[in-house]
DNA sequence: CGTTCAGTTGACTAAGGTCAATTCCCGTGG
DNA sequence: CCACGGGAATTGACCTTAGTCAACTGAACG
């Protein structure tokens, strides 16, 4: 476990290095290969992963069988369905990876018995919550207020990583339209 | 403060009505006018409210000076900008009463009181967060995954409540079409 | 080389946006 | 009680953009 991942950590979580490494003591690494579908459907999400380095997609399946890229995930990105992990419920959601993928997962059951021994976690275990709020109403927000074309071009600025890494085809899933779609809107931008 | 409302209360919160009756005592009833702003934009959200009885949106205003109803709220439901309400930033967001609407408020600081006091209570915090993550996703779903004429048929299914208090300029806009098209999908749907 | 699949391009369709005119509804004042 | 005014809703004509289906290009890989 590298020093820059601690911080990182620590950063992104906003709690101290020390509560870091303790939550670590809960977590392990996972390394996928390429196009490894790690999350098949109909199963409740139980743990959540933080992208140490790679790339990976969330999508699923409609009646039609075609694919939809609900969420592109890169660096420090969560994988899982959040909701899922929340209400127990089954997901409906598929997750691959589209590069080899280093990911850090907990488990809720491990998190659990933390809060049960120091109340700490259950601020952190909030703190969760928010976030996953906050990046939803995010989202929410592009989709609401912005058209396609300019969904895309603040893609572009918000994550030059996701454009570099994952093939147009998933973006353009992501940003709710068909690739030939985001062929015509790159061809009208420049 | 009826009974009803208490049931309705511990059901939606999920805790039981002891707690509730706690939780009342950090909050307050406001009845506001029809048609009366009751929040300005470029504030903190302090606090939230739950609506009694009435109804309310939560609109923004383009830059073009155009009105965008982001949420129509009605009984039952929550007003108030919750990503103000937990990163203590200011809030874009106008809210404005559709109807004469009685609204239960609680303040975020008397909460926080709360929470140093009892545990129970950082628990429910949580528990707020998680709900509100799971509406933010849910509206995220439906302008996903669907077509303007089936949000507009989901939205006649989901909320009788909602199509019978408020005007269609604010369902078009909530849906994210203009007034115009929601009568054409009207016409076409009969 | 040939196969395969992502990406592009073309022709056409469908659906929502825009602008303008009209109708409907409702409250108010003569 | 009726006429009028004003905003909401509808309708029409036309535009723009994304969807669809199909053909083509191009790069990767065996």
């Amino acid at each position: 476990m590298t020093q820059m991942l601690i911080e990182k950590l620590a950063t992104t979580l906003q709690i101290p290095i020390k509560r870091v490494e303790e939550f670590l003591s809960i977590c392990y690494i996972v390394t996928h290969e390429k196009n490894e579908l790690i999350e098949a459907k109909n199963r409740v999400f139980d743990k959540l992963g933080y992208i140490i380095n790679g790339a990976a997609r969330i999508y699923y399946v409609n009646d039609k069988g075609e694919e939809i890229s609900y969420l592109l995930q890169v660096n420090g990105d969560v994988i899982g369905d959040f909701a899922s992990y929340i209400t127990g419920e089954k997901s409906q959601a598929k997750i691959e990876t589209l590069l080899k993928t280093e990911v850090l997962y907990f488990e809720k059951s491990k998190l659990e018995k933390f809060i049960q021994q120091d109340i700490f976690w259950l601020g952190f275990s909030k703190h969760l919550s928010d976030l996953a709020f906050l990046s939803a109403k995010q989202r929410l927000d592009e989709l609401f207020f912005h058209t396609p074309e300019q969904r895309y071009i603040n893609l572009l600025k918000r994550s030059p990583e996701i454009i570099q890494k994952i093939p147009q085809k998933y973006i353009s899933s992501y940003l709710g339209i068909t690739p030939q779609s985001l062929s015509r809107i790159r061809k009208r931008i420049f």
